[in-house]
DNA sequence: TAGAAGGTTGGAGTGCACTCCAGGCAAGCC
DNA sequence: GGCTTGCCTGGAGTGCACTCCAACCTTCTA
């Protein structure tokens, strides 16, 4: 898999010279503007998630800027993914610790997706449901010219 | 359809005697604590639900006391199915009022669940990729017996 | 008649997830 | 040298969706 942090395991393996005009390689040492923009997330959220512990340790060019990685972005997939998920920060947060602590930990992060994924299973059926009642209404607003006065009655979807 | 608020259009079918031991009969005169049970929120919700207008006019005791109908209960029953669907309380108390405003809102009714309907297919398909996300990740820490140390790499699914 | 239970109100408070601000620093350009 | 751009920090502020509070009222039961 590819969304993880590293935690302070291990350095970025490229040390692209940390300029000005930021390198946009496949190796990838990103600015703060450029994953914002990236992730869709601003460079105010990208900076709180580290701050809670959202993120692994970001790297530094020597002026002290952050410089994202292509491990960092695929961290931030996961973490829109979890978010979506209605996954609470704090559980991510959780998570991320679970991960920065070392693999004697994947049974409890097992047990932490897995719950997940039955809320996400959960979800998909509501909203499924919930489609079903748009689908029925959608229905009735369509053709309403030949409805009569008190019209949303009965048959509950 | 069921899930709609009349407004101030018409008055509750049956007039139960108001007393003290509500009435839990089909017809339905609920008080503010049974309704809390049914629906899973909080008396103060369902108060804060009609001020900001959420809800239609809603019955009141000779001593002005709540009295919640059959039809109330469908009505927040949406309201449950829309909030999950991420609409914000903003835009179903716009739905509300579409309703309440009478027949000649269908069309803009319908513009609005049909852009929720949109919303909620795509938020399936989303939390479908995220499944298959997690289904990959649990699958890695259910095997990590024999996974080698620097394990989380490659292969996104 | 007292007290408990369950309701009423307006308004204040809470928790979450950001979001913004002020003041400052480094680099690049005219 | 001065200006702009882009980033840094700690801490304060915002918006949403509740959630709670204090003071009060009715009705029922002991």
């Amino acid at each position: 898999m590819s969304q993880t942090p590293q935690g302070s395991c291990c350095p970025a393996p490229e040390s692209v010279p940390a300029g000005r005009p930021p390198a946009v390689g496949t190796g990838g040492r990103y600015t703060i503007s450029e994953v914002a923009e990236r992730t869709g997330l601003s460079a105010h959220t990208l900076r709180w998630y580290e701050r809670i512990g959202l993120m692994p340790h970001i790297d530094r060019s020597h002026t002290g800027q952050r410089r994202f990685t292509d491990r960092d972005l695929t961290w931030l997939d996961l973490v829109g993914k979890l978010r979506m998920t209605g996954m609470s920060v704090a559980d991510m947060v959780r998570y991320a610790e679970l991960v920065r602590a070392g693999e004697h930990t994947y049974p409890e992060r097992r047990r932490l997706l897995a719950a997940t994924r039955e809320d996400v299973l959960r979800r998909i059926d509501e909203l499924r449901d919930t489609l079903a009642v748009l689908d029925f209404k959608i229905a009735h607003y369509t053709g309403y010219e030949d409805t009569p006065a008190v019209s949303e009655e009965a048959a509950t979807p």
